[in-house]
DNA sequence: AATTAACATACAGGCTGCATGCATGCAACA
DNA sequence: TGTTGCATGCATGCAGCCTGTATGTTAATT
């Protein structure tokens, strides 16, 4: 017979160890920002030492990144389940953009994804990510849409790209007090503009 | 007679110490970013010492939203410049979009105003700067277009920040390397999308 | 049994902000 | 107009924090 508390397997160890370091930085990144917490408190947080954070990422810009990535990761599947493909191209942009709305609700998400995140990794490492999860629905809606002629057509590269930032800061300014009608609005306004009447 | 050297008025020499600190700063800012630049190579390129520094700025942070302050305004002024009020608005918001663009090339200026920015200053704070100089042009295009029945009605407040926001996304895009006629098309497809045709 | 992985601890360097000290401009008054 | 007292502009030194690394130790893997 084994003890409960040692006897694990290294893997397990790693596992463990690396979500509790992600899941304490998270909630520290998120609660001040990215500069403003130190490793000291994120290992305290974790129930580990700072050897330990040293051990499993490179330096601090990787940790980050670890839950950058994560969250990227969560909010795209809270959209693919919104908006499966059974629907139609126009309703899959629909309901797509309601959920992305929604998942940017959850805190921290537009400090993670939209302000610490370029800032921190840089505008090329966060393109990246956004391709991986994020843009990756809303441009397949979009050359959906434009491949059954209901849409203009456009390069869709930049077309993603700036719809995609037009939601970014309806996100913030949604979490900032504004009015989610209002800018709501807007949005469904652009997307229309871009139909072929 | 007095000496060419020292002898100087004290708002002169503090006009002057503000201003080497300000352009020393924006050099090294945009050259890294700011949080890789420390207060002493900021304060060695402008020939003075880091107590000359915390004289004149609060923090560093500090210094640093005089930059951007300064940066935004010259942005401005440039749009100012290529859209007098003279063109009708439709020209007018044509004109302004392509100089906020080419305004948007002075380098560095991506990494002052979007990215580092909102990150070290907040959001908050970027939009008062935002709308005491850069976004203001491009609301009054937008209101005086809807005012001529050749926009439709959507609320100002949001139509601005989602309409700049894709601008400033156009910018960075252009910057790291993207087709900028791909880009100034959506750009322009986005506008045109929300007239009365 | 030997090696490697997963940590803990201690240390070095750098960086920010503040407190103190000094010199010069400035203003009031004789 | 000269001088006397105060405020302003700035330099220097110090204290505290924070990151990354090197070294040591224990437990798992082969």
């Amino acid at each position: 017979m084994q003890q409960e508390t040692g006897r694990r397997s290294n893997r397990d160890r790693t596992e463990a160890t690396r979500a509790d370091l992600i899941a304490a930085a998270r909630k520290l990144f998120t609660e001040k920002s990215y500069a403003e917490t130190g490793t000291a408190e994120i290992v305290a947080a974790a129930g580990v030492t700072r050897g330990a954070l040293y051990h499993h990422f490179a330096d601090k810009q990787a940790l980050f990144a670890a839950v950058v990535e994560q969250e990227a990761a969560a909010v795209a599947r809270e959209i693919d389940r919104a908006a499966p493909p059974s629907l139609s191209a126009r309703d899959a942009m629909i309901a797509g953009s309601d959920a992305y709305l929604t998942a940017m609700r959850t805190p921290g998400r537009t400090r993670l994804l939209l302000l610490d995140g370029p800032a921190v990794l840089g505008r090329a490492a966060m393109d990246a990510i956004d391709n991986r999860h994020g843009n990756r629905s809303l441009r397949e809606g979009l050359v959906a849409s434009m491949r059954t002629q209901s849409m203009k057509r456009l390069p869709p590269e930049a077309l993603t790209a700036l719809l995609g930032s037009a939601f970014d800061r309806a996100a913030l300014a949604i979490e900032a007090g504004a009015s989610a009608e209002d800018y709501r609005a807007v949005l469904m306004a652009l997307i229309d503009g871009l139909s072929r009447a």
